[in-house]
DNA sequence: TTTAAAAACGAGCATACGTTTTTATACTTG
DNA sequence: CAAGTATAAAAACGTATGCTCGTTTTTAAA
């Protein structure tokens, strides 16, 4: 046997990408095996090396992918001129729908990255640095016109994105509330939290 | 070679259990190999098994014994007569202390419950829940009495938890801040976050 | 002193792993 | 239509895995 009628390189990398997403988020990188990864997307192991070199590069692709669309959703989300307010306000929002949309992308790039090796991983907590960063700019803005009380901006901004991240693991689509009811009552959580003093 | 002078059962499991803790922090339960493991210990693959049953036992070992301590402990952070707000606080001085010195445990605690079968899965979500709803019982407590406001307490507990826990990401002993700046820090934003009003 | 339990060794089991190689077929381009 | 490339199958590689086994030695109780 050999290549099969209707194969499609681009096609099949997708299919790769979204049942390795898929296994990798229900059994994790190391305890997911390529047979398993060629099982669900309905080729044979081997074939899987014509659409990546090795393993370990399938996974930096699917994360750098990840932070790639974060930062540049983040961008579009947030409009420059705004005050920061207004800023963290659109943020917030963002964050929260984002990471329920994206769940399983927001928890492998978090639950995954030990097993990056090591210049894989500077690169991609790099851009999660990036993305940390906005928010503390924000923060710091915002103490600087008098709006937020701040101790410490770097805390208050791992405080707010760990509660925020949070939601990924825990809210449910059809549950008892809607995202936009979540992200309503974090949005008065955090601004409460950061209230002038 | 047989048994080695001076070997002692107990003690061999808590360097069993020190060492799993370690490698199943550094490198996740299933890339975590039983070679490791013996070699850390420094006895014989084989010899594990005088130990423990599977490697799901030494995982599942591990987690119960860490929230057993972690119920535990909260038991005798909170004094029952003390009101909401006082309850409150100790909850989150408590909770992001033991989160900074138990880092490890709390750790392998959220990204190794899917390495769980079934059964101990629910065994330990089971715990997990009885944690939680201790802090959604203060939230609702401190609501009744008009001390906080809280749309939605278990929410708000989510919120809460993950942005304290967050703290065992981040913090580093030598860091710039001590834990107890930390704790107070996250102390006012989480009260300021459920102010009334 | 005798005896049973505890604890370790060290070899080996079957299986699974990531990866490579070879070969055959299907598309694509000239 | 022919040549070349893309894509897949199939089989195999060496290594690692969790776990079992028979055996041996130490420890502690009878």
């Amino acid at each position: 046997m050999a290549r099969t009628a209707g194969s499609h390189g681009p096609r099949t990398m997708e299919a790769i990408n979204e049942a390795g997403l898929k296994l990798i988020y229900d059994h994790g990188f190391e305890a997911m095996s390529l047979r398993q990864l060629a099982a669900e997307v309905g080729i044979q192991v081997g074939s899987l090396y014509n659409h990546f070199a090795t393993k370990q590069d399938l996974l930096v692709g699917l994360l750098k992918r990840h932070m790639e669309t974060l930062l540049h959703s983040l961008d579009e989300a947030l409009t420059p001129a705004a005050g920061a307010e207004e800023q963290l306000r659109a943020f917030v929002a963002f964050h929260v729908t984002y990471h329920i949309v994206r769940k399983r992308e927001v928890f492998i790039c978090y639950s995954e990255l030990r097993s990056l090796d090591p210049a894989n991983y500077t690169v991609i907590v790099g851009m999660r640095r990036a993305y940390e960063r906005r928010l503390i700019a924000i923060l710091e803005r915002g103490r600087a016109e008098g709006r937020f009380t701040v101790e410490d901006a770097a805390v208050a901004a791992y405080g707010i994105l760990a509660m925020l991240t949070g939601v990924c693991t825990w809210f449910r689509p059809n549950g008892r509330l809607t995202a936009q009811q979540v992200a309503a009552q974090y949005t008065r959580m955090v601004f409460d939290g950061l209230r002038p003093g």
